[in-house]
DNA sequence: CAATGATTTGACCAACTGGTCAAACTCACG
DNA sequence: CGTGAGTTTGACCAGTTGGTCAAATCATTG
């Protein structure tokens, strides 16, 4: 295990490219459906060598989770109160549905750790995300109460969108294959936008 | 292997209780996450008794699934195109709900397969699914033209109800959490009507 | 260039996994 | 109740997997 002084130029290579075959290798096959030797094999290292960067599979997998939850959360942080509640929200959907068309994996990743309980994940989503979704809640639920937008379940709201953009990663096998030759992220962006434009706009 | 005779008393029974446990054990760790004696023993069965029934896990997991997608597509075949067209999709949403609510497991086996690119699945998405959805489709695109309920891509309309219904099931782990103690399938039937009903019930 | 620490690897191990098999046991039925 | 088919199991096997270790190689710097 390199000393914890700073990290030399081949650790600094080395971690990130595990770290990226780890990415690609959990997201499609899931942490128990991956092996150690795969990992070490896509990032270019022998197996004993990628142990000698990382304690464990384990120890690789929650770094890879760290490192994603943060930025898998930033859109939402993004919700400003201040913004108009209606582009507010149509930018955090678009903004959620870029992330779906470029980290593809990350999005995987998360998913198939949710589907399956959650087991490591779930002191994160009681804690940091569950204080994260009762704030923007309540923002939200304040916009509906002044009349800016309609009346819907707030964090129905939120689910649906992760639900709905997410999708588009998540079952990219399925939905390739019905969308044809037809790009599923053309259409897309156009169709969540006006979803949410339909279902929010107040009403008088 | 049991003879190609008329199924005994104790095969019906015991070829019962292990695609029941195959579904608990494959829907919770996926395929490469279950073990074939995690199987038997949840069907309360030694391993060699196990696969007395059936030649391999894979071939438990294959009669599994083809089981599965039959029931799972029931509901979008059931789609009438003489009926009145926003009633039929509500009632879509609201039995693909109902699904999730009680088969979740059935919803999370789907879901962990094609999150890991769905390579079991691939030729009955090809074919079966993809007439289906196409000749959904169509009817919904007539709809549509038709004036009867607004206008949105059909098939990103198909995916968003999939999504959203699903959701609840495969992302129970994480909705619950958020939920707190409101069973989120309290709130969820009157949520998708409202947002169904908003996006398509058609503008003069 | 010497030497010290960082990096890499082949050989290895114990646990686990899917699957086999012969022997034992159980059950239905004549 | 006996007998043959149906059922169950302990012992076993070969391949895989996560992880270890000592020895070898490489890079850095005094």
């Amino acid at each position: 295990m390199p000393a914890d002084r700073a990290p030399t130029r081949i650790q600094k290579k080395n971690r990130a490219a595990i770290l990226e075959a780890a990415l690609d290798v959990f997201s499609s096959h899931g942490f128990r459906g991956s092996t150690v030797d795969q990992i070490a094999k896509a990032a270019g290292l022998s197996k004993p060598n990628l142990l000698y960067y990382f304690p464990s599979k384990e120890a690789i997998f929650n770094e890879l989770m760290a490192g994603l939850l943060d930025t898998w959360l930033d859109p939402l942080r993004a919700l400003n109160p201040e913004g108009d509640p209606l582009e507010e929200i149509l930018a955090y959907v678009q903004r959620k549905l870029q992330m779906s068309r470029d980290f593809p994996r990350e999005s995987r990743l998360y998913a198939n750790e949710i589907v399956q309980g959650a087991p490591r994940l779930h002191d994160v989503i009681a804690s940091d995300l569950n204080v994260l979704v009762e704030e923007k809640a309540r923002l939200l639920q304040g916009w509906m109460d002044a009349g800016r937008i309609n009346q819907a379940h707030p964090k129905h709201l939120l689910f649906s969108i992760w639900s709905l953009t997410q999708h588009y990663a998540d079952f990219d096998a399925q939905v390739r294959t019905l969308m044809g030759t037809e790009d599923p992220f053309d259409a897309a962006p156009q169709y969540l936008e006006t979803l949410y434009r339909r279902m929010l706009t107040p009403q008088n």
